[in-house]
DNA sequence: TAAATAATGAGAATAATTCTCATTATTTAT
DNA sequence: ATAAATAATGAGAATTATTCTCATTATTTA
């Protein structure tokens, strides 16, 4: 059963209001990583825009959402509720869209094993990692 | 022996001219990614910013330089000569170092069979990946 | 070497994000 | 439940990175 976008809020201490429901509620529903643009968009006007950066760096700090940003430097919002940080994007070189990928237990097991000997020959700790692939998507691979 | 900035211009059809020999200098120079503001920075006013930014965008075109964004949403500028693509990263989260890293060859064909795999399941046609690794650098691991 | 083409520099324009501050909403303490 | 204290909002100004414009200068072509 969905955690409620108040309920979130509560949890993690911070005032409830109605911009931040509002955002987590499109979040929530939209279930995938989107832009601010677009995020923007689909709130047509009920949050002001500097208010929607201040509460996106608002549920950033309690590591409700994470940022990342596209190689065209668009900046995605992605909900990390649930996720226990599978950092994983599949990118469409065409329309843009982003599509969060789960990787197998064997391979993220080989990657686990990878990393530590990279921490070794780096001399970096390695705290987290990210897989990034780049492609067409089922819609965009025909028109090329 | 290395290619120098007057060659690798002339091979790719594009003028030769100070800007882009400076730039392309000191790119070679460096030797790892460096953010746009550091090279600025490191041209001592050699370059005007718009000759800068234009250099760069023409040296992207030809395909010797390419382009990453952190998280920290900083613009890495770094040399893509000899690489057949070696895109994985490694950023340290305290000083922003940014360093190249290459996978063992057994990993990357794991990683090529995963990524058949994922094709399959995601109905993308998936063209180019990159690992990205978050840590530590030895110098910044210490003071944390 | 002259004419044609292309690149440069300075600063204006643009876009994404953050900041400021007066107003309004939310929380806390009674 | 209410008043006082605290925190968040909205509007627009400020900031930053990047691109654009256009007159001048350099490079290439013939």
């Amino acid at each position: 059963m969905e955690k409620s976008s108040r309920e979130i809020l509560s949890e993690n201490n911070i005032s409830i209001t109605n911009p931040r429901i509002i955002v987590l509620e499109q979040l929530l529903k939209y279930k995938k990583p989107i832009s601010v643009e677009d995020l923007q968009d689909n709130l047509k006007g009920q949050v002001a825009t500097s208010t929607l950066y201040r509460v996106l760096n608002d549920l950033k700090k309690i590591n409700v959402i994470s940022e990342f940003i596209t190689q065209e430097n668009t900046t995605m919002i992605e909900l990390s509720l649930y996720e226990d940080e599978h950092h994983h994007h599949l990118f469409c070189k065409s329309c843009g869209d982003v599509v969060d990928i789960e990787l197998s237990l064997g391979f993220e097991q080989k990657l686990s094993s990878e990393i530590k000997s990279i921490e070794k020959n780096s001399f970096f700790i390695i705290e987290d990692h990210g897989l990034e692939l780049f492609g067409r998507c089922s819609e965009c691979r025909d028109s090329f």
